[in-house]
RNA sequence: GCCCGCAUCGUCUAGCGGUUAGGACACCACUCUUUCAAGGUGGUAACCGGGGUUCGACUCCCCGUGCGGGUACCA
């Protein structure tokens, strides 16, 4: 058999970086969270002296989706996870999409082949249906029988020639699989137990599990962090690197993140990809630092990290090996200690797509409002309805537990009070109730809330609003006044 | 069915043979306060079950149970 195909085979070089991890997805859909967070991992694990690789795994024509590659791309940069090493700005690697790859994976393919560690297998479609269905059905492991494993390669070659179809099968040899999870621990498993699985498919473009295996050669990964999904195919990678002569690299098996109960995330758990993280409001630094939780902590009670901090004190020893379950309220609260932590102008930027209707002069003091009050994003419009259309409540509505005559006799002083210093209105407004709390049963805070109240919902229609002294700055004194004069003549001809 | 992994408050987790089992989210009080938040103080709440090993098990081993994953020419 010539050796030709081998020769495309470049042997790995010195590649840059103490270690080098890398970030495969399959572009179908849009980037989950649960990937994201092996994203996350790599490149913190990957640490400051070593590289982050991102490679596009579209090994599966059928279920492609080019428009997903720049959007993936376009994500992990949201979240900050710089890559030194991809599809798009290149590297000692080249390419890195894998459909570009393919002379690589059949050369390893035939190596393999002539190697006797792997064999053509031309077996139908329906004849593996009813072999897995009578295994079963016996209560045997379902797997492929080994039926072309002997076939003389002269046949092989024949019938390959004549156009049979035909895939590349691994010939897992018998023996057990040994290796160190960094997760997990020691891993023993015996070939039994693996299955031959397809290496090459028929139409000439490799699965994932040659793919994989001579990628992370070629690009010199070192560790390979990835959900435990994986862990049962592990043995096959094995078992490729050996026949191929190749050191693999090592393995890090993270838990799965599930949702509320207990089952593997879906769409029926609300938000799962990215995008719709970002639509809701959450912020990267928020995403990023709620995820590395999920599976890793830093054994101390410090829980608010940077993605570089992250990156500087991850270890893969202190991985979590169980599964985690997305909790929202956690995030939300991390959200809110992230937008807490942004200056004015940094959060009014975040701010901005979530709120097109404020000016840009609006946007900086509506912020500094809202602050210290949303955990989303999402929330800002809700609580600013008052500031873009003019609120229109019923008597009842204003005077709450005030009797209509003291709500208007105070709504009906206010409009005097709002000329002098902003700073000093509320000492004015509570001046003001107190005369009007002479004589009233209840305590004089209360009537200083119920008296707010009528002030609050006469500007602003709502009884939950950002503090009044801004809120009525935001909508400008005369439409305040105007608001006012409005809510006095509602109290008055309801009566 | 067969193979594999996991197992501490409701949730994220600390713990790596001897602890009053710690922190955080959520929840409940109280506090601050013009509402809501944010902040402060305090509180409720956990070692899946059974066997071993050991002077001593949340921690180590075995079995069971539960949950999860794999079992494709998908990744």
């Amino acid at each position: 058999m010539s050796s030709a195909p081998s020769d495309l085979l470049p042997e790995s070089v010195e590649l840059p970086g103490t270690r080098r991890l890398r970030f495969a997805p399959s572009p179908t859909g849009d980037l989950h969270i649960g990937n994201v967070r092996t994203a996350l991992l790599s490149y913190c694990l990957a640490g400051e002296d070593g590289r982050f690789l991102v490679r596009i795994e579209d090994t599966d024509r059928e279920r492609y989706q080019p428009e997903a590659v720049p959007r993936y791309l376009e994500t992990l940069a949201w979240l900050g996870l710089r890559w030194d090493e991809g599809p798009d700005i290149g590297g000692p690697c080249e390419p890195y999409v894998e459909s570009e790859r393919l002379p690589y994976f059949q050369a390893a393919a035939e190596r393999l082949v002539a190697a006797g560690a792997a064999y053509f297998c031309f077996c139908t479609k329906e004849r593996l249906d009813e072999l897995r269905a009578a295994q079963r059905t016996a209560g045997l492991p379902t797997r492929y029988d080994g039926h072309c494993r002997n076939l003389p390669p002269a046949e092989a070659v024949g019938r390959r020639e004549r156009g049979e179809p035909s895939v590349v099968r691994l010939l897992v040899p018998p023996g057990e699989t040994r290796w160190d999870d960094l997760v997990l621990g020691p891993q023993l498993v015996d070939n039994l137990s693996v299955d031959d699985q397809v290496l090459l498919k028929s139409d000439g473009f490799p699965t994932y599990h040659l793919a994989q295996v001579v990628d992370d050669h070629l690009m010199g990964i070192t560790e390979v962090v990835r959900a435990v999904e994986w862990l049962p195919s592990t043995p096959k990678h094995l078992i490729t690197y050996a026949a191929l002569g190749w050191r693999p690299p090592r393995f890090a098996h993270v838990a799965l993140v599930l949702g509320p109960d207990h089952s593997k995330l879906s769409k029926r758990h609300g938000a799962q990809t990215v995008t719709e993280f970002r639509e809701l409001g959450y912020l990267p630094e928020a995403l990023v630092n709620f995820l590395a939780f999920l599976g890793w902590s830093p054994g101390t009670e410090e829980e608010i990290f940077t993605l570089a901090e992250l990156r500087q004190r991850m270890t893969f020893e202190r991985l979590q090996s169980s599964p985690a379950i997305l909790d929202q309220q956690r995030l939300d609260y991390l959200n809110g200690v992230w937008i807490r932590k942004l200056t004015v102008e940094q959060l009014a930027q975040r701010i901005k797509p979530f709120l097109p209707q404020a000016t840009p002069e609006q946007l900086v003091p509506i912020t500094a409002m809202v602050q210290e009050r949303i955990r989303r994003l999402d929330q800002v419009p809700g609580l600013l309805t008052f500031a873009f259309s003019e609120p229109t409540p019923d008597a009842d509505f204003l005077r709450g537990k005030l009797s209509r005559e003291v709500a208007r006799a105070f709504l009906e002083q206010v409009p005097a009070l709002l000329d002098g210093d902003p700073d000093q209105l509320m000492d004015r407004l509570r001046s003001l109730a107190q005369e009007l709390g002479v004589g009233d049963p209840t305590t004089e805070k209360k009537v200083l809330q119920s008296v707010m109240r009528v002030l609050r919902v006469a500007t602003t229609g709502a009884e939950v609003t950002p503090p009044l002294p801004e809120s009525i700055a935001l909508i400008g004194k005369e439409a305040a006044v105007r608001r006012i004069q409005r809510a006095v003549r509602v109290l008055s001809e309801a009566g």
